[in-house]
DNA sequence: TTTCAATCCTACCAGTGGGTAATAGCGATC
DNA sequence: GATCGCTATTACCCACTGGTAGGATTGAAA
């Protein structure tokens, strides 16, 4: 979590920081593409090109490798959150922006880690962390509704049920999305988002 | 897989079924429940009150466990399309209904084992066959999105992008559902559905 | 009673995978 | 140049888990 106790935080920080950023990244592709559980940390060192130990030294133990993947991917939804709220919107507008900024971080390697792998890997220690964090982010998503419905730009349905099937439906986008395809996050965000807005009943 | 070829089928079939059955019943419980790779098999015969040699009596192995947790499921869920297509509605109507039968397989055991199981455990050989038979109900219900637009009763839309958005939401419920709660699996499904076909833009 | 098949148990194995001890380079600082 | 702290490596350990061998029990058929 955090190694470096010094004072000149910048000169190796930055270095150390950088490195750790980079398994994490390959950390969180490999979880993503091939599995928690079937990534042995052995595997895993042999695909980043060093040896297991280096691992251990930036990160406690394996689920501390996706401990912090999630926490990377926490960061940049948390960026993305404050971003729509600052905007000066409908609660529907803000909705909006929020989910398609969503939808590309989810599609990204970290958002990816964390939309694919079971929670359960974490150890029962770690795991309400985890879980406290992405829970932030569907109570923010919650009061949008809320102030949407308040300044009449959402129609009125329960703020949580709705929230639980906005989710529920862009969460698994990256259960099928490809990047290099024809549609990039943008697109399947919008054609999503229509869906919802709109809606897909006639009679 | 199909353990008895003996002629005299319905006597033995019908007890060896039986026990088969309440194993994997039990067994989809405990996947959804702990989690598959946190389930080890020595855990989950205590659990069962039986020897391990048991379930390898009843299963190849392991992942067989699991894949034939999927088949039964996929049973229901067959039986759940095939009602669905008799009936004789417009195409919204038909989804309307698979939608919501399809959300109280997916809130029982087995279906929850589906859910909430990542099919990356299954051995790659067997993989297909599982994703495979999930394929088949999606077919369906793309189907039903088509047949619904050429009837009117569904809004212009893309039925593949539509289905996963569905799929997705729906998909998405036995992950935080419990039963015993003050909603059914029937009052989920019918809020989404509202959702989904009314749309919950206002402006 | 003998036999045979089905069912299930105790005891055990081998491989795997997470995790670690001990140590070697190596750059900056004194 | 010696020292110190960070980084990385080799080589190893051992708990656990999936899976199995071989035999006991049981119940029905012959």
């Amino acid at each position: 979590m955090s190694k470096p106790a010094r004072s000149d935080v910048l000169a190796e920080r930055s270095a150390y920081e950088a490195k750790r950023m980079d398994i994490l990244h390959k950390t969180a592709l490999a979880f993503a593409e091939v599995g928690y559980h079937e990534t042995s940390v052995g595997s895993l060192a042999e695909r980043l090109g060093v040896s297991k130990p280096v691992l251990y030294y930036y990160a406690k133990n394996k689920d501390d490798l996706l401990f912090q993947c999630i926490m990377v991917a926490q960061g940049q939804l948390l960026e993305v959150i404050e971003s729509a709220q600052r905007t000066k919107m409908s609660g529907l507008g803000r909705l909006r922006r929020f989910l398609i900024s969503y939808t590309e971080v989810m599609c990204g390697d970290f958002g990816r880690c964390v939309a694919l792998v079971d929670h359960k890997a974490l150890n029962p220690e770690t795991r309400p962390k985890a879980v406290q964090a992405l829970r932030t982010i569907e109570r923010a998503v919650v009061t949008m509704i809320q102030e949407g419905q308040a300044d009449g730009s959402i129609a009125p349905c329960d703020p949580l049920l709705a929230t639980r099937a906005l989710f529920g439906a862009f969460n698994g986008i990256p259960r099928w999305f490809q990047r290099g395809g024809i549609l990039t996050p943008r697109d399947v965000a919008e054609s999503y988002l229509d869906l919802f807005m709109v809606g897909m009943g006639r009679a």
